[in-house]
DNA sequence: ATGAAAGCGCTAACAG
DNA sequence: CTGTTAGCGCTTTCAT
């Protein structure tokens, strides 16, 4: 029994076939028109599409791609929680769409892990993955490989197609922009084992050294969360202050800032990503940036290209970084300019 | 040519008539057993699993849902910049999940707007749409609940199945929270055109006149980003400070406790969502939480529910708010502690 | 430019 | 318990 109007104008779906004789024609003609394909007279393919609109209809991605053996799919998992995976998933979105593949999200949750969130991509018949920076380990990636085509982004593996940022290179940068402003004591906050945090701080160390900077090398464990930011800065506020802080990523920079902002202390601070978090003006994070929409690219041409011709092969796509000056960084030598009053 | 071996064992993905031939058995079998259905002997059973690892088998789920007609796929179009938003699509994996659903997930982003979003999920043949604070118009989303089965979240629409919270409660408990610490002038920075922002702004109204506060009623004009609530606070900052703030949500909340921390102003504020940036330990907001996780199972349900049985009928849900108080909010009548030291 | 027929991988309905 | 048959909605030959 209906409470109101049944909504719901047939019972099923319109199919091609529904188009097919409301218009007229033969299936084949609708399909040729539906995928803007040549071969219909110009009337025929108007007539169609007038069909089309006013069914309804909408083609069916399953039994398409069933039929012609490709989805022209691409899954790409990555972390919910995460802005600066959200960032990329908008430049991917971008990308795909000029390579006329379609994107399936799947996302990683405190409820849904990475071996979840695959296994359902696996299942939609995805042509290729795009893994932002994955946990699993290396041996599982290969394997997984071994089944389609697999491009990891914003994480260096073995064995696998990768599209990274280089990471060394970036916490150069940021030191170097640092030293650049008279900063000798630079604490790195890093990003224990998350993706990228080995070379960072590896860069980071060699960075200090090149600087003849050895013996203010100080690296903080920290993470990837504003939280593990903060917890490094109450670390650093109990122990000692440098003058600049280079920290993993955005978030844990901001977590940092936070608290060093409520402490009154005056600290240059530095992040990477450049991810949305870091633009907003009243943020203003000065930082390393990657270059999500290249990465994108470079990430959706590797999928579609292992997917459409050679499936084997293995290489790591290294985009540069690039400084990004904003509010948070100054001359270590300022006469009691706040951190605050900086970033106004 | 290969550049290394080929990584793909068979030319082409296994199917179910491969597992077949491999266990010697028909295809039938293999269906059951796939789908863990009785019907077939234990050594069957054993011997079909064993086949399907041997060949690296996954079932194809488009082949699947072509066959059987439903696609046990629930689409759900959400804002990938909003971390509200993420917190609900984490929580809908989840109540998904003990329904035995899947969730295909389509975001919009500042290139994608939800058309393309929602088309994207009606080619995917999902049995039922939730939808996110979707802007779409009223008219939009009821040409689209002809189609097929609609749920829209955290927004008030005639006309369609919408799963919310008590908007205009939460500004009440808020504006209670506030005066029962004895604030009196109390502003509210509202969320302008997005959704739930009238029923919080009414909210805020009626709470305000009820407690005989008619004449501190002071709305200003703000949004749904950090960057509106820092803005909002820079005009406080200049026309003259309230003793309390209730901001339309969190990030809007962080926004003014950003720039009002660094002017050193001492305000208690208050969010709205709960998100997972207001349970920072560092951010420590005051805030009405709406129940995610009820909100998602009752959505899902509800979208399940029309999508097998009763396609027509609408209904709204309204689930309470409820007030956590952080660090955020005090006296208003306290000694000069700062709203840092509050927090801390 | 158009149409008829076959079949993608799977499940449902039926038969044994 | 097991196998056979038909066909989901579409694309793809191959005719016309």
């Amino acid at each position: 029994m209906c409470d109101y109007a049944d909504p719901v104008p047939e019972d099923r779906r319109p199919t091609l076939s529904d188009v097919a004789a409301e218009a007229g024609v033969s299936k084949s003609l609708v399909s040729l028109v539906m995928r803007a394909e040549p071969g219909a007279s110009p009337s025929t393919r108007r007539r169609v599409l007038e069909a089309a609109d006013r069914l309804g209809y909408h083609p069916d991605s399953r039994a398409r791609l069933l039929r012609s053996g490709h989805s022209r799919l691409l899954g790409v998992v990555f972390g919910i929680q995460h802005t600066f995976h959200a960032d990329l998933v908008t430049d991917l979105y971008t990308a795909a769409r000029e390579t006329g593949y379609e994107l399936a999200l799947s996302a990683v949750t405190p409820d849904r892990d990475e071996k979840e969130a695959i296994t359902g991509l696996l299942q939609d018949r995805c042509e290729a993955l795009i893994l932002i920076a994955p946990q699993s380990t290396t041996a599982e990636l290969a394997r997984l490989t071994t089944r389609l085509p697999v491009v990891v982004m914003a994480r260096g593996v073995r064995g696998v197609d990768v599209v990274r940022n280089a990471d060394a290179d970036g916490l150069h940068l940021a030191v170097d922009h640092l030293t650049g402003l008279g900063h000798r004591r630079i604490a790195h906050i890093d990003g224990g084992r998350a993706p990228g945090a080995a070379d960072r701080r590896r860069g980071y160390r060699s960075a200090m050294q090149r600087h003849g900077l050895p013996l203010e090398t100080r690296i903080v464990p920290g993470g990837l969360t504003e939280e593990d930011g903060a917890a490094a800065a109450r670390i650093l506020l109990d122990e000692g202050l440098p003058t600049a802080v280079a920290a993993f990523n955005d978030r844990c920079a901001i977590g940092v800032l936070d608290v060093l902002t409520r402490a009154r202390a005056e600290l240059s601070v530095i992040g990477y990503d450049d991810d949305r978090l870091a633009r907003l003006s009243h943020i203003n994070l000065t930082t390393i940036a990657q270059d999500t929409a290249a990465m994108s690219r470079l990430a959706v041409a590797r999928a579609v290209e292992r997917a459409e011709h050679s499936p084997a092969g293995r290489r790591e796509l290294v985009v540069p970084p690039r400084l990004v000056i904003r509010g948070t960084t100054g001359p270590a030598s300022a006469s009691p300019v706040s951190a605050a009053a900086r970033r106004r």
